[in-house]
DNA sequence: AGAAATTTGTCCGTATGTATC
DNA sequence: AGATACATACGGACAAATTTC
């Protein structure tokens, strides 16, 4: 027997819920909150109205979720005075196509590509590192 | 009964049908997609996974649905001139680290990481491919 | 103007797969 | 190996917006 949902659909009632307790801090940031099958006992709904209230959090970045462990609040560590996030530091590079990424280019395995690359460091600790890829190729 | 999802869940594989369709022309700027109903029978999925489907390409822009109307294919191709550029296809997977990769980060060759992929197109052909690597969480 | 049909939106319940602890 | 937690998928029911007759 499905609950009427009159005016506020009842995901976003329970979206805006979970997130008052994230910005007010009673879940703080890096913790689990609790796991779906316990949101469908507290906020009275099923599992799939739990999940889209969920989604919709996940959308403006202010949770998220890992298969099998559970859904973290504001994974994103704000900035707070002796953090230190380093510039990125970059390099170019050619680099011979290897027969994964040549499949995607539509190249023969060897092929040249560009690849830059850009390493975050947070603290010290390397956070994240992301490359680049694309053909050498004519101007147009 | 519920039928077992190996590999690509079944709403990827629909969305990234439907996705073909639209970049190819065949479904062009502004039409409507089949409705809803019709879907579920042309795939023979659920209305549930079939809306799922469309939420994957809703996210990237590819599409916008109006209550009581529809789902609009590329309602604004915001890309001037005659290119088209799709919108990246991602995915995410759990990689061994290379040697190079595991000197960045610090940690074992082989050791798991968490690698996010993004293939964007031009024109039909790939344009960049980015992959941003990360750690994965450490046990809490 | 109004009723019916169509289409998307919301919600429930259940079952099973997959990842993590 | 077992328990826990998230992911995918099915089917049904009713609500709300739009279009059609």
């Amino acid at each position: 027997m499905p609950i009427p949902h009159f005016g506020q659909p009842r995901y976003r009632v329970i979206a805006d819920k979970l997130r008052l307790r994230i910005e007010s801090g009673a879940i703080p940031p890096g913790a689990l909150l609790p796991a779906e099958s316990l949101l469908t006992t507290e906020f009275r709904a099923s599992r799939g109205t739990i999940r889209q209230a969920l989604a919709v959090l996940r959308e403006t970045g202010l949770v998220a979720t890992e298969h099998g462990r559970g859904t973290y609040a504001n994974p994103r560590p704000h900035q707070s005075g002796s953090d230190t996030c380093s510039e990125p530091e970059t390099r170019q590079r050619e680099i011979p196509a290897d027969p994964e990424i040549a499949e995607i280019f539509g190249v023969d395995v060897g092929a040249i590509l560009i690849e830059n690359e850009s390493v975050t460091r947070w603290n010290g600790a390397v956070r994240t590192v992301v490359r680049t890829y694309r053909l050498r190729r004519a101007r147009p």
